[in-house]
DNA sequence: AATGAATGAGGGTTCATTCAT
DNA sequence: TATGAATGAACCCTCATTCAT
C-alpha cells in the first residue's frame, strides 16, 4: 500500500469516533498538502490540487484548516516537532559529541521520509506570513543552536575535528533540505538507506 | 558600489551601441531576476516587482525577454553555463579525482556568487515549462553524471574513498542549492569563505 | 432580562407542547435574524452568526426555516403586521385626520421597538426576491396609501396643513426606517421616548 | 443625456490629458458604485456589476482603485466633502438657527442629488473596515455636533421651539439617507422639488 | 430535533500578458 | 523604447444549502 493510497484510505476509513476521525483527516490533509508543497512549492500548490487528490471539493477542506497558511504553518510545526523528538533521541543515544550529532541526522532525515508525506522536510520558509515566520524562526533558530551546540561539544570532547560550527550545520541542512525535491519514494533507495548514506558522509566530513 | 547598484547602473549607461546596450540590459533583467527568484522563488516573484526594482515598468521588461518562463529558463542557462566552465576548469587544474571534485566545487559556488544574482544557484527546475524542463535536465543529467564520473575516477585512483556516487552529489548539490535560500551578501562570510569551507567538508568527507 | 437573553430562554425553554414550542422557536429565531439584518444588513449577516446567537448550529435553523429568503420575507410579513395593527388603534383612538396620524406614528415606532428585534424596524426590501418583493410591495404601497389617506382626510377637516402627502409619508417614514441603523435598546433614550419625540416633530410639521 | 450616460460618456472622453483622463475615470467609477450601493446596498453590490456598467471587465477597476472597500471609503468622503460645504454655505447665508439649518438641509440634498451617483446619500456606514469607519465616525460626529450646535443655537436666539437637538438631527438625517432607497431621477419629482419639500417639513417640525 | 460533513456558486484579488501610443 | 490601460485566467475564501445520521 503506498503512501498516496494510505492518505485517502485515512480520508475515507470510517470506523473510528467523530473526533479520530476529524483528526485523521485533518492529518491526511496536511500530509497530502506537505507531500505537494515539497515537490511543487507553495505558491504552485492549488488548494484544488490538494482536494482533488484527497478525492473532496476544495471547500471541504476548509472545514479543517482556517486558510492555507495554516496548513504551511502546521507542516512547519510537525517537521519541527520530528527535529525535537530527532533531539531527544539522539541525547539518549548519543555518548560524544559526534555520536550525538549523526544519530540526530540519521533520525531526521528518516523521521521526515516516513512521517510527513513522502519526505516532506519543509522547505518554503519564506513563504509564512509575518507572525507565522516569526514563530517557526524562533524554532528553527533553536535547533540551529542546538546543533552547533552539539558539534562545539564534539570539538571539545575530540570527537569532531575543528569546524565552523554554523556552516557546518547549514552544509547539511542545505543537503537534507534539498531532498524534498528529488526523493522519489518509489526509487530505487528508501529513505533510511539515504539517510545512512547521508549520516556516513557527514561522518567523515567532520571526523578527526 | 554594491550588486543591485551595478545592475541598475547596467540598465541606464548608455555609451554602448544599441546591441551592446540591448544585452547588458536584458542581463540585468535576468540577475535580478535570479536573484529574487532565489531568494523568494518563481512563483512568489512578480515581474512588478523585477521591474520596479530595474526602474522600470512590468510592460518594458518584454522588449528583452518573451515571457517569464523564458527568464527562468534562461537563468537555468547561465547557471548551468557556470557548471560547465567550472568542469572544464577542474579538469585543467586537478591532478587525480578528489582535487578535480573539489576544485569544481570551489569555482562552482564561487561563480555563482559573484556571477549571477547574489548567489543565485538556481533551484525552481519544478517551475520550467515540460518543453524547457527537458532541455534543462538534460544539461543537468550530464552534469550529474560528469560529477560521478569524477568521484569514480578518485575511487579508482583512491584519492577517493568507497562511496556512493550518485547520493555524494546529491548530498553536496544539496548543499550548494540550498544557499540560495541563506546566503546574505552582505553577511559576515563571503562567497569565497563559504565556498572554501564547502569544499573542506566535501574533502573530508570524501577522503580516505 | 434583556432582549437577547428572552430569545434565548424562548429557544430553550421546553414546557410547550410541540406546536408551541416550534412556534415560540421559531419567533425567537425570526426576532434574532431581524435584529441582526437591522443592525448589519441582510447580506453582511450570515446564518452561522445568527445561529451561533441562539446556541445552534446553522443546518438546524433549516428546521424552521425554507431558507434565508424566508427569514426576510417573514420579518417583513411580521413588520407589515405591526403596521396593520398599529392602523387599528390610530383608526380607534384619533377623532381626526392629524391624531389618527399621530397615534398610528406612536404605536407604530413603539410596537417595532418592543416587539421584533431590538428595533427591527425592516430595512431590506430590495434584498427581497422577485416574487416576495411583489407580495411586500403590495402592501407596503396599500399602507402608504392609508397613510395618505390620513393625511389626506387630516388636510380636509382643518386639522392638517396642506402638504404633498406622498413626500410627507416618505419623510417620516426615513426617519423611522432608520432607527434600525442607530437605536440602541440600552441607550439612553427608551423606544417609547424616541416615540415621543419623533411623534412630535412629526405633529408640528404637519400642523396648520 | 441620463446620469448613467455621462458617467459612460466620462469613461470613454478622450480629449483631456492623461491625468485627467484618470481621475474623470476614477470618479466615474466612485460614482457608478455610489449609486449602485445606494439602492443595492454594498454587500449585493459586486464588482462585476459595476464593471459592466462602466463597460469594462472587472479587473480592470483595479488600475483606479485598491480594493472595494477603497470605494466605499472614498464615497463617504466625498458625502462628508459635500455635507461640510453644505455647512460652510449654511453659515454664510443665514441669519439665525433657524435659517441656517434649512439652508444646510436643502443644500445637503440637492448637492447629493446632482453630485454623487444618483442620489447617493451615503448609507453603509457598518461595512466600513474598522480602520475606515473611525475616520468616517469622526466626521460624522463633528458634523452631528454641527447640526446640533446649530439648533440650540436657533432654540437661544428664539427660531427654533424647544426641541431634543440630538434626536432632532436623527430625525431629518433618517430622512435624508433614506431617499437613498426610494429616489428616482426620472421619477416625477426632481431632487431640488424634494430638497424643497423636506425643508419645509424640517422647517415646520421645529419652527416656535 | 439537531449535527457533522460536504458541495456549488459566486465574489474579491492578483498577475502574466497584450496593444495602442 | 517604454508606458498606460486593459484583459483573462486562476486562485483563495465565504456561505447558503443539503443529506445522512
Amino acid at each position: 500500500m503506498s503512501g498516496r493510497d494510505r492518505q485517502l484510505a485515512a480520508w475515507n476509513d470510517t470506523v473510528q469516533t467523530r473526533d479520530q476521525q476529524f483528526n485523521l483527516k485533518r492529518t491526511a490533509l496536511l500530509k497530502e498538502a506537505a507531500r505537494a508543497f515539497s515537490s511543487q512549492g507553495y505558491h504552485a500548490t492549488s488548494l484544488d490540487d490538494v482536494a482533488k487528490t484527497l478525492g473532496v471539493t476544495k471547500p471541504a477542506l476548509y472545514y479543517y484548516i482556517k486558510n492555507k497558511q495554516e496548513i504551511l504553518f502546521e507542516c512547519h510545526m510537525l517537521s519541527q516537532d520530528l527535529g525535537d523528538r530527532a533531539f531527544e533521541h539522539a541525547y539518549k543515544t548519543g555518548r560524544n559529541g559526534r555520536e550525538i550529532l549523526l544519530s540526530f541526522a540519521k533520525e531526521f532525515i528518516e523521521s521526515h521520509n516516513s512521517e510527513i508525506g513522502d519526505c516532506a522536510v519543509l522547505v518554503e520558509f519564506q513563504a509564512l506570513d509575518p507572525a507565522n515566520r516569526k514563530i517557526v524562526a524562533a524554532r528553527r533558530d533553536k535547533a540551529q543552536h542546538q546543533m552547533q551546540a552539539i558539534i562545539e561539544k564534539g570539538m571539545a570532547d575530540g570527537s569532531i575535528r575543528q569546524v565552523d560550527p554554523k556552516l557546518t550545520v547549514f552544509f547539511f541542512m542545505g543537503a537534507v533540505n534539498w531532498m524534498a525535491r528529488w526523493f522519489d519514494k518509489d526509487g530505487p533507495k528508501s529513505g533510511a538507506e539515504i539517510a545512512k548514506v547521508f549520516t556516513d558522509l557527514l561522518d567523515h566530513a567532520v571526523s578527526p
